[in-house]
DNA sequence: AAGGCACGCAACACCGTTTGTTACGTGAGC
DNA sequence: GCTCACGTAACAAACGGTGTTGCGTGCCTT
């Protein structure tokens, strides 16, 4: 949709290890495979972890593993998970006054939320393990 | 939704015309009262132009006005004039192989044009002279 | 206990997009 | 001929996303 590339990189990922949900994986080897940076990937998948869809270790053999059954997690939840809403978010708008600006305003903003309560329905109609993951 | 405010410009303006279509606008009244610049009216009336939506004349007594009756034009009309949609337009992507990842692709894509669909739809509900212009 | 490993986080450089500004050319009136 | 307003290009400034480095903090191995 907008200025994407963190839903790519959170997608892709997840996938992975939704086929192999019990292996442990390093940001390093992620970032790797996804042609990124390590902390890049922390960055990320740092959101997913908030939204408890993923549980970080640190130490020797440490790293990212899913929280949750594959089957369990929809692109839905990952979506959300990173929150980069539509609707540019409770932004402290312009012009309080102007009807015609107000009125512009709320109808747009009603159809977007219209719209992304379409895609967030969409989304989750599918899981991460519905997306082979090799 | 993305990164905005050319919806935001073009639709303020488009009401304000509605309400009084036999006035010609120029391009500086526009930006002035919309608080930008007049430049910045031009490249996006612009595109509203090229879409049949708006005239614009030069010379003495020239400037903008409406090449449609208002109820005519619809707020799906605007947001298409100014091409750009939610699925990131056919972007040459990257890696062709990789299943996972083209399924991935797929999916997502599937699932924004089908938003993106919804949301036309939605805007198209509206003509510009259901927005008061004062 | 010491060393190494991997995450957590902050700071900064880099880049692409968007927005704003200046400048100049063109056509339509006056 | 002069002015007005658009059309367009070129360039600067602002913004957001991405990549990089550096350092701190747990945890495991030895
Ligand atoms: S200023 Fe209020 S709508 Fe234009
Ligand atoms: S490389 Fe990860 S899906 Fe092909």
């Amino acid at each position: 949709m907008k200025r994407n590339s963190r839903l790519s990189l959170a997608l892709h990922t997840l996938s992975h290890m939704a086929g192999d949900p019990s292996r442990m994986r390093t940001s390093a080897d992620i970032a790797e495979h996804a042609g990124t940076n390590p902390v890049v990937v922390r960055r990320v998948l740092g959101r997913l972890r908030k939204a408890g869809l993923l549980t970080s270790e640190k130490g020797h053999s440490g790293g990212w593993r899913l929280a949750q059954a594959p089957e369990d997690i929809t692109l839905a939840d990952v979506y959300l998970a990173l929150d980069e809403r539509l609707v540019t978010g409770g932004d402290s708008d312009e012009a309080p006054a102007c009807s015609v600006e107000k009125a512009l305003h709320k109808r747009v903003t009603g159809v977007l939320e219209d719209v992304e309560q379409r895609l967030i329905q969409r989304l989750s109609e599918t899981s991460i393990s519905e997306v082979r993951g090799n």
